[in-house]
DNA sequence: ATGATTTAGGAAAACGTTTTCTTAAATGAT
DNA sequence: ATCATTTAAGAAAACGTTTTCCTAAATCAT
């Protein structure tokens, strides 16, 4: 392997001129940054990224969290949107970012979490779909020890940020859209699993248009879970003008019950899954731009790690009514 | 932050017994053994790989190449899948894993690849999906200065394996047995990418059953398009009596173009996707195990790093029916 | 022309490990 | 009891960088 020590003989200058070259330092002539420059280009030099990471004290890398585990469609769907977005800003930040993901380290303590993170000298952490897997990361994030961005969830102190959309307000908005255009007095709504921030968020939404309107609401845990939702929609779909969902993936579950009931309901779901074109009908929906999200995260993590302080980054989101044409490309 | 420096002063050794406990090595006494490992608990150190990794000159990273550009609900699926097998494998051995994606290093010329690979210390490559854009990685896997293995095509050296299934058969059994049930006379195939490797070979099965059965064959190229399989399936659908794709995506197209026209025509897909429960209609197709897959990837790549000689893996397939209940979890 | 300031470039320490030698102590064989 | 062998543990070099400090030369102001 050739390394700094072959270029700076080569080339006939000092290894920390060699390594000023590599870093644009000013104090180079040209001639000098010249002469290095060939010689690197002569030796076919690489720079050992790892060697330059412990070398340098500086911040450290990014790791996004991404849960491995949850086995479904729509969760490959957001993963690797928010992968996507946040490896394409890191690199256009010329970031040193690392996927990381939640089966690696599932079901370790906090301290084996930070082990983890320090060994890999990892200081500045994404975390998205805080539940209840994640009370670890609570705990780490209350720690301090590392820059963090949550997505999707307002919890922060000075070293933590997030970047969030209004789920309250997004589900309220959403739900009363479809209820625009229907002779509307009673309302399902399917809501997450009780444990995850988001959940509660949507399902306030919900509550507070029931309560405006006078509707009357019948709320059931779905868990975000597609066949739990086509049960309770079994149960109760019929005595309902409306079926809310928390998320696209119930409110696909809910469509296969009325479809097997053969009755017509309308659906609203939540998230914008391509997935949604797939199902041959169509949906009111929240739209959330997952790949914008994460890129947001990782220009906000990068802020932190230079100083900044906590901060809520509120995105915005879109309704929109998915159909086969929308989506297909 | 706390090193091994500060662990042996604790304990009142040298650094390289400390080095020697954390490795497991045989020559110390468990007295201080006993020592390190309390000094190590009650300072809460925690090794750092980074430096271990630059000091040890052992074998290096894996990798595994994930394209992230293709952006299609079937491609985050198979890409998930093949990650997770992956991961969980290397991590079951043990080894140092690090997902690569190519927007990361896409247009970037070969040097530059080897480049990336060695500042990462990267000495094992799992290709998959090697096309087009792939040549590169052709170049790559000629130019051995790395153990690779590659997904699905049967291209190696001394230092390159593959995991494969036999495309043709597959794609042949399935079609043929589509065929069973119905008066079958002509068939229309809506082939894959051309210069894709698998392309080729799905083709070359389905030739073979017509040639065996004497069924006219009619091939497209759809491209692994949904949307090219739709129009080409408009056009050519009503006049033959099966249509065979090439992917589960072009499948889907080919569906939607029969609902569209309002006719009736078999359909069967390759890859058995989930997203495949979620159309509406059932299809044959062939289901790929990707987790598998890529498990065996991992295992084999390490083999090859241990000095292991380069060879074909051949995993099986199931033909399959895909339909909501089966997907549903 | 002189002294003060800037600048280019080198020497060497540091980052946190692993690994190779060495040495002193402990054990074994006679 | 002596010498040969094994064993535990430490010293120090190495891995490939970055960074700090220093020196000599070059530039500037007077």
């Amino acid at each position: 392997m050739v390394s700094i020590k072959d270029v700076a003989k080569h080339a006939g200058v000092a290894i920390s001129t060699v390594s000023k070259v590599l870093n644009n330092y000013p104090n180079v002539s040209s001639d000098t940054r010249d002469k290095v420059n060939r010689a690197i280009e002569e030796l076919g030099f690489v720079p050992n990224a790892v060697a330059a990471a412990l070398s340098s004290k500086q911040a450290g890398r990014v790791a996004i969290l991404i849960d491995l585990n949850t086995r479904t469609q729509a969760i490959d769907e957001i993963s690797m949107q928010l992968i996507s977005g946040a490896i394409n800003q890191a690199v256009l930040m010329n970031l040193d970012i690392i996927t990381v993901f939640f089966s690696m380290i599932r079901d370790k303590s906090v301290e084996e979490l930070i082990r983890y993170f320090k060994s890999q000298n990892i200081s500045g952490i994404i975390i998205s779909g805080m539940n209840r897997e994640s009370k670890q990361l609570l705990e780490l994030i209350a720690s301090k020890e590392f820059k963090i961005v949550v997505i999707d969830a307002p919890v922060y102190n000075e070293s933590t940020s997030s970047v969030w959309i209004d789920n309250e307000k997004a589900q309220y908005d959403v739900a009363k859209k479809t209820t625009e255009n229907i002779d509307c007095k009673k309302i399902l709504y399917i809501a997450g699993r009780t444990d995850d921030y988001i959940s509660g968020e949507r399902r306030r939404g919900v509550e507070r248009l029931a309560r405006e309107f006078k509707l009357k609401l019948t709320v059931k845990q779905g868990e975000f879970n597609e066949k739990k939702a086509r049960e309770i929609t079994l149960q109760y779909g019929k005595y309902n003008d409306l079926i809310v969902c928390a998320s696209d993936l119930m409110a696909i579950g809910a469509m296969k019950a009325l479809i097997e009931m053969d009755i017509f309901r309308p659906i609203c779901g939540f998230d914008g899954l391509a997935l949604m074109g797939y199902v041959g009908k169509q949906m009111n929906t929240v739209k959330q731009d997952f790949y914008r999200i994460s890129s947001e995260a990782v220009r906000e993590l990068n802020y932190l790690m230079n100083g900044g302080c906590g901060r809520n980054i509120k995105l915005d989101y879109r309704l929109v009514r998915m159909k086969y044409e929308d989506i297909i490309c």
